[in-house]
Order: structure tokens, then C-alpha cells, then sequence
DNA sequence: CAATTATATGAAAACGTTTTCATAAATTCC
DNA sequence: GGAATTTATGAAAACGTTTTCATATAATTG
């Protein structure tokens, strides 16, 4: 048989009779309230060492109100993007003590509002969403800013609305710099992949796009602008449809390196010339687009500077409640550069 | 000003006051409990859906002693194969109502006993790990053994000591495997850029290295022979000091993919022609290998696989209460898969 | 129909902190 | 040197659940 036999951790209670004094003084003490001898504090702090006494967090919690615990919805942290984000917001959080739930919605809906459930459960002190391409109806996120939890959105942003934090890449430039570098670099027939238009971002970067189109004299070929699911599949769909045309285009902007790699891959096939007969560039710079041959010109988003500010702008909240206004904020937006390759 | 004033979240005790109830049957109502009317449930259930109630998880697991809370320690999450295997594990855990605390210790030794003591404070039901590679003293996981909660390490794991569970990849067969190919495909002069020995998994690649070796009487150059961390920079430099000299190698098996695309890369630069002059395989099927030119050969890890692992084990143990035992637990292994490409 | 059992509910304690209020001791002030 | 103030501590309530124990009602049994 086992020896089931587990040990007990040690409360404030355990320490309190340690040094007969009372849990109201030793939780003081652990918190490095002003009204504590100094004496004292070492002695608890030494004697909740040798006890091995961890903080109950949940008991803590519970009372104070406060779980110290940030919950944030990504659709998939495996994407380039947001694992870079992660990480800096993580070890930014942790400087300041706070814990970080991470989920994700796999870019369903469904499960972001059943995630919003999961940490109004968990009584986080703080939300920061990228929300899925097909949420338009924030309301989910209300239940976070009516009691008074900060709430912060990054790259897909609810788009009017919300007393909320708002972090965005400048989508509309990183369309528009993209745009002009291929017309720059002599294309005329200018192809588009981008996004569902249900997303703030594909929204810009197609704004961007046009705008550039139109301040150069170029019309925009309906035919050849997709608005898709921006996977490597539909992509590829979307270069056959192109190319079996007799007029094709010589330049093209698509929304992800997926899809960018995508089209690379099908011109390499169908021995297409990159750059001779056709220009490419991505969004994102993933670290592939460096590494593919030609290496795609891209569009970097700063995902650090992105983490940061997200990390700022929550940590304000937290410290001065001052989520809840009633001017509405204005959202930060973080610059993008290009970044020039072969594929231009 | 700002009109302050904060929702406050509903409790049991609203519904109970709500429906002329105890707060006590209001609890059992709402965690399915048998001795509830079907009734009393039903309206039970639609008066907290009304009244917006969610549970206070604090609360509930300061009483149960149970927080639905699993916690996570990764060295890195933007890694492709723990990216992966997170996303499975996630998913997977979601099912039976658990979250997860994801913490990145950055491969330092320090902040992986300080998540330690911070999932600790968490009170996690559980907790999986994929330790430092520096990490050879694990006796900061023992807190967690101790007082009855479950531990899974995957990936880098302890050699042997411990009663958690242990689940990590064929690695012994990967390194032997991965030689043996070098050497069917002509090579007899074969590099090892292998990472750190303190570390489980390049001690059993580098063993499958020799092994494989010894078995086609092939010597082991010992110059050729690289324990470092497993960066871009450090296979660079490995690569410059082997080519520097008279006799090079024409066959290289890199433990990590980042290093079998730097070599690939230098290669390109110094006119060395893959495969004919030097083949290269990597490790983990990272999904740059397969984009670069030429494709890279690599070992497929199966991260889905490891990760669905995990869950079931760390379920059982969850559920059985099983986990200490007094009996050594043997490691789950997972097998590996030769991906061939166009560097052998 | 009384006795037993099953079903459904309530009262109250418990979980481990933090915090309010009260108070004792030490210090400063006039 | 007594009053006022500051400093340090303790008692007890509070946070929102779950759970034990007790009990009332309904159903079943002989």
C-alpha cells in the first residue's frame, strides 16, 4: 500500500502559534504593513520560511478581492504574432506580481464567450483579449468593464464602442506602405488577399490598400481581392483563380506570411518569376518569410513594443481604476515598418 | 466624474433569497447534486442564469480545497513543438473543466523554482513541466508531490529519481535513427551539434548518435562533436570552426532545427552543396525545415501526441488519486518518425 | 398503519486569509 | 507628570462557497 499520508501545508495560523502572536499580526507582517515592529516582521518571515508557509492565494483571494491573476484570450498561441506578444506580456506581468491566465479561443466564438465565463469564474483582476475575426458583437466583454475589471484589446479590436483599452497596429499604413512599395517597385495589376471584413484589421489594411491605389491612378481589380479565411489552402485557391486568367496580376499584398508563402510556393510551381513576373509581400514578418528562398518582403508589427504597451496600459488601470470613464479612449497604435526583401 | 459605481457580481445567496431557498441547496443545485429535486434544479439554474450569477471560484476552492486549476512550466511557449503540444494540452484540459496557468521560466533555472512557489501559492491541482536545461536538481517539484498534487514532466524530464509521471519522446531512437539515415545515404564522416549533456534529451541523442556509430564501425570525430546551447550563432560557429579545417565532414545531425538551418545557411554561403557535399538533418520538424531550400530532413516529435499524453495521465492521476505510489513510475515514451527531405 | 427507508431541505461550521474595530503600550507634548 | 498622540497588537467579522449534521417530508415496506 501507498503511504497516502500527505503533508499538511502550514497556514498563518501554524505561524501565529509558533511565536504566539495572533494571525491578524502575522498577516500583517507578511504584507509588510507599516504597523509592525520590524522585530516582528523578521521573526514571521523567518519562522514562515522555516514552516515552509506558502499564501493561500484563494483565501487571500477571496477576501481581499483581489487575485493577483490576468486572463488572456489569444485564438491560438502558436501564431508568431501572439506567441511574441505572450511572452513579453508574461514576464512584464510577473515584475509586478501578477499571474496570467492564458486561453484560447481557436478562433471560435462560441468558445471566446465561453472563456469570458471561465474568468469572470476566476474573478481575474484584469482582462486582455485579441478576439476572434468573426466577433463583432462585443458585448461579452461588458461584464469585465460593469465591474470594474480593466479590460485591454489588441490587435482585433472591437472597432467603435467600449470603455476598454485599445492597442492596434496602424493596419490602414501597413496597408497603404505595402501597396505603395509594389506600385514603387513598377506594378500596376495589383492583387489583394486579405481577411474577412468582419475584422478591424482587414478592414484597414484593405483601406490602405485602396488608398494607395487610388492615390497612384490604379484601379482595383475586383477579381482579383479576396476577402478569406487567410490559411494556405485558401490562398493557394486564390492564385489558381488568378493565374487562369489571361490578364494576371504582377504584384500582390496579402494580409499573412501564410498566405504570401502560399502564393510563393505556387509561383515557384507554376514557374512564375518572383520578383520578375510577380511582386510579393506579406504581413506579419514570421520568421519563415526570412528563411524561404526568395525571402518575401513583409510588414513588421513590433509584437514587443505591442506586449509592452498592453502591459503599461493594464498596470495603470490597475493601479488607478481608472477603466471606467466616461470619455472614450482613444486607441494606441503601434507603428509598422516594411521589411524590404527579394520577393520586391 | 466618472460615474463609478461597480456591478456587484451576484452569489448563492441572492438566488436563495431570490427563490425562498438555502443557500445550501442552491450549491448542491447548481453541482448537479443527486439530492436536489429536478425541479428545484431547473429553477435553480434559470434564476442564476437571470440573475447573472457566476461562481466564485476563490471561494469554492478555498472550501473544496479544489481549484479546476492546472499549472504549466515551459521553457519558452513560442518553441514550435511546446506551442504545440500546449494548444493539445489546453484543449484537451478544457474538457474537463480545467484551466491552465501557462509560465515561461525563459530556460532559467531561478524563475522555474520561483514558479514554482508561485503555482504553489496558486494551489494547482496539478502540475506539468518541461524543465530548464540546466534543471538537474528537480527537488523543487517535491513540494507539490508531497501534499498529494500530481506532477507530469514531459520534454526534459528527470533521469531518474521522482514519482510523477514522465512522458517524453523516443529520444535515444530519434538520435539513432536520424545517424543511421546519414550513413544509409552514403555519409562516413558525420557531425553531432548536440546541446547540453546536463540535459536528458541530448544525453539520449547523443547515446543513438554513438550507437549508431559503433554499429556501421564508424569513429566518432570528436572535434566534429558539439555540446552548447542551440542557438542560430553557436551552430554558426561550429559550423566555421569544422570547415576551417582539412578534413571536413560530409554528413551533420543537428539536435534542434534552428541549428540545421544555420548550417544550411552557411553552407549556401560557402558554396557547400547539400546534399551532395554535406547532408543535414535536424530535429523537431519545425515548420521552417519544410520551407526552406532544399526542405530539411528532420524527426517528427509528434507534439500532439505528447500532449494528449499528458492529459490523460495527469487525468487519471486527478481522478484516482494515484499519483503517490510507492513505485518507481516508468516513463511513457513516444515514438519518433524520420521526415525525409531534400538535405539527404 | 406503524416502521423503515429514501428524498429533499436547512442551519451552521468550515476553508485561510484580510480588515475593521478596539485596546494596550510606548512616545510625545505642554 | 498627566493628556494626547502614535505605535503595535489582538478579537472577531467577513469574503462566498461547500459540506456535515440534523430534520422534515414523502415513499415504501411488512
Amino acid at each position: 500500500m501507498a503511504n497516502q499520508k500527505k503533508v499538511q501545508q502550514n497556514t498563518i495560523l501554524d505561524i501565529a502559534e509558533a511565536l504566539k502572536l495572533s494571525p491578524a499580526t502575522i498577516s500583517r507582517a507578511l504584507n509588510d504593513h507599516p504597523h509592525v515592529k520590524e522585530k516582528t516582521k523578521n521573526d514571521v518571515l523567518k519562522m514562515a520560511a522555516q514552516l515552509g508557509y506558502r499564501r493561500n492565494n484563494m483565501a487571500s483571494g477571496l477576501r481581499s478581492n483581489k487575485t493577483h491573476t490576468i486572463g488572456l484570450i489569444v485564438p491560438r498561441i502558436s501564431m508568431f504574432f501572439h506567441a511574441e506578444v505572450i511572452t513579453t506580456i508574461q514576464n512584464g506581468l510577473q515584475k509586478y506580481g501578477y499571474n496570467l491566465i492564458i486561453c484560447q479561443s481557436n478562433d471560435s466564438l462560441d468558445m471566446e464567450k465561453e472563456l469570458t465565463e471561465i474568468l469572470l469564474s476566476s474573478r481575474v483582476d484584469g482582462l486582455i483579449a485579441a478576439c476572434t475575426l468573426g466577433t463583432t458583437d462585443f458585448s461579452h466583454f461588458d461584464k469585465f468593464l460593469q465591474n470594474g475589471t480593466p479590460v485591454v484589446f489588441y490587435d482585433r479590436v472591437p472597432l467603435n464602442e467600449q470603455k476598454a483599452t485599445i492597442i492596434k497596429g496602424d493596419d490602414f499604413r501597413g496597408g497603404y506602405i505595402a501597396t505603395s512599395h509594389l506600385i514603387e517597385t513598377g506594378c500596376k495589376k495589383i492583387a489583394h488577399i486579405s481577411g474577412p471584413l468582419t475584422s478591424n484589421l482587414y478592414q484597414d489594411r484593405s483601406a490602405g490598400f485602396v488608398k494607395a491605389m487610388e492615390q497612384h491612378k490604379l484601379s482595383v481589380n475586383e477579381n482579383w481581392v479576396f476577402h478569406q479565411e487567410l490559411t494556405h489552402a485558401n490562398a493557394r485557391e486564390a492564385m489558381r483563380k488568378m493565374f487562369e486568367g489571361d490578364v494576371v496580376p504582377n504584384g500582390l499584398f496579402t494580409d499573412n506570411d501564410t498566405s504570401a508563402i502560399a502564393a510563393l510556393e505556387f509561383a515557384r510551381e507554376k514557374g512564375i518569376d518572383v520578383p520578375g513576373e510577380l511582386k510579393i509581400i506579406g504581413y506579419s514578418n514570421d520568421p519563415r518569410t526570412s528563411i524561404i528562398t526568395p525571402a518575401i518582403t513583409t510588414v513588421e508589427q513590433f509584437p514587443d513594443e505591442v506586449g509592452k504597451k498592453i502591459v503599461e496600459a493594464l498596470i495603470n488601470s490597475l493601479k488607478n481604476n481608472t477603466n471606467i470613464t466616461d470619455e472614450r479612449t482613444v486607441p494606441i497604435t503601434i507603428p509598422v515598418q516594411l521589411i524590404r526583401r527579394m520577393t520586391t
